[in-house]
DNA sequence: TAAACGTGGCC
DNA sequence: TGGCCAAGTTT
């Protein structure tokens, strides 16, 4: 049995208040029967996992502008589309992002399957992701369980099970909800009701289109679901990163590991990330180091990053890593972490 | 099943 | 300042 009648107040309120969002396809273009392209609604969908709108919008449009479609991706690259990934986070997103685009040219002759089943076998689609490419550009009734739909299930049926227990409850509750009819406007729907009204803070329920439907608003305690179970606290790391620049300009850095924490990301070569690291400098040197330190938190842990800088002959021969030019080398690249000990390095040096 | 895996904004 | 939170997947 489906809750019919809750999927129509909601694509109702759909239709009046959709965000306008690069990947989506306007009103009156889908009205003439235009459907959105999957390569932009699956990159979309890979660049929002874990990740904010606001966050997402620049580097679709970078991404998008250079590379047009799945075949265009799937001939970057490597180190083109890691680079342009820079600063997103997540690094195995863009590895995989590769991998699928590849995959998809290679076994699929450069369409995306358009079955949920089919999609979960490609690299970086789970079962959200299929879901959402299934519903928003195929049209199959899948139904997509991410945060937002977690949050507006737990509160529209007053779920007590704390998360990540109730995650088999709420996705039955939103196999009930998800209607044949517009499901992928439908899947939109409940997550910009997540994102705009039934927020995790301070939700808007005067204003929400299910406030008559919704359980944990009658009992009056929405804003206390979903209930979480509690997280472990982070450690504290430490890490020393060198920063080599030659005489020439040139800077010392080396391509991390494709496994791992920042895997396939550019970086500066750094000690093992730990309570109490041993030097490991790339490459014997004058190393000074800074006064100040590289302060980042990652995932499960807070990382204090002292930043040592030295300047290098010609002729020298690291140990690990490679010089990069000066002028192809772009702060930017760099993941976070890496870019802000850079920032530290490029003060001292133009106070030098 | 639980842990690994980034970052920026908000309060 | 520091914890919480965001359109999850992989191992």
């Amino acid at each position: 049995m489906r809750d019919t009648l809750l999927s129509e107040h909601l694509l109702a309120w759909y239709d009046r208040h959709a965000r306008d969002l690069p990947w989506r396809v306007g009103p009156a273009d889908r009205a003439a029967g235009i459907r959105p392209d999957p390569y932009r609604v699956w990159l979309s969908e890979i660049m929002l996992q874990q990740t904010t709108v606001a966050a997402v919008r620049s580097y679709f449009h970078a991404f998008t502008t250079r590379w047009p479609n799945v075949a265009a991706l799937a001939a970057a690259e490597d180190a083109d589309v890691m680079a342009a990934w820079a600063g997103l986070g997540y690094y195995a997103r863009a590895r995989n992002l590769l991998k699928c685009a590849r995959q998809v040219v290679t076994e699929h002759g450069g369409r995306f399957p358009e079955t949920r089943e089919a999609l979960l076998t490609l690299p970086g689609i789970g079962p959200y992701t299929a879901s959402a490419i299934a519903a928003i550009a195929f049209d199959e009734p899948a139904t997509v369980v991410d945060g937002n739909v977690e949050r507006v299930m737990a509160r529209l049926h007053d779920v007590q099970t704390p998360l990540p227990t109730a995650k088999k409850e709420l996705t039955a509750l939103a196999e009930r909800h998800t209607p044949n009819e517009r499901p992928g406007d439908y899947a939109q729907a409940v997550m910009d009701l997540g994102a705009t009204i039934c927020t995790p803070k301070s939700p808007a329920c005067g204003i929400c289109p299910l406030r008559e439907d919704c359980d944990a608003r009658r009992a009056g305690h929405a804003a206390e679901l979903p209930r979480k179970l509690p997280k472990k606290p982070k450690p504290t790391r430490h890490g020393i990163a060198y920063i080599a620049r030659r005489d020439d300009g040139a800077w010392l850095l080396e391509t991390r590991p494709d496994k791992g924490l920042l895997g396939g990301m550019l970086g500066w070569p750094t000690t093992d990330w730990s309570d109490d690291p041993a030097p490991a400098p790339p490459l014997p040197a004058d190393w000074q180091t800074l006064d100040a330190e590289a302060r980042h938190t990652f995932t499960h842990f807070h990382l204090r990053l002292a930043v040592q800088i030295a300047t290098v002959p010609a002729t020298s021969a690291p140990d690990r890593g490679q010089f990069h030019p000066a002028n192809s080398f772009r702060p930017a690249d760099l993941p976070t972490v890496m870019r802000k000990a850079f920032d530290l390095a490029a003060a001292t040096l133009r106070d030098l």
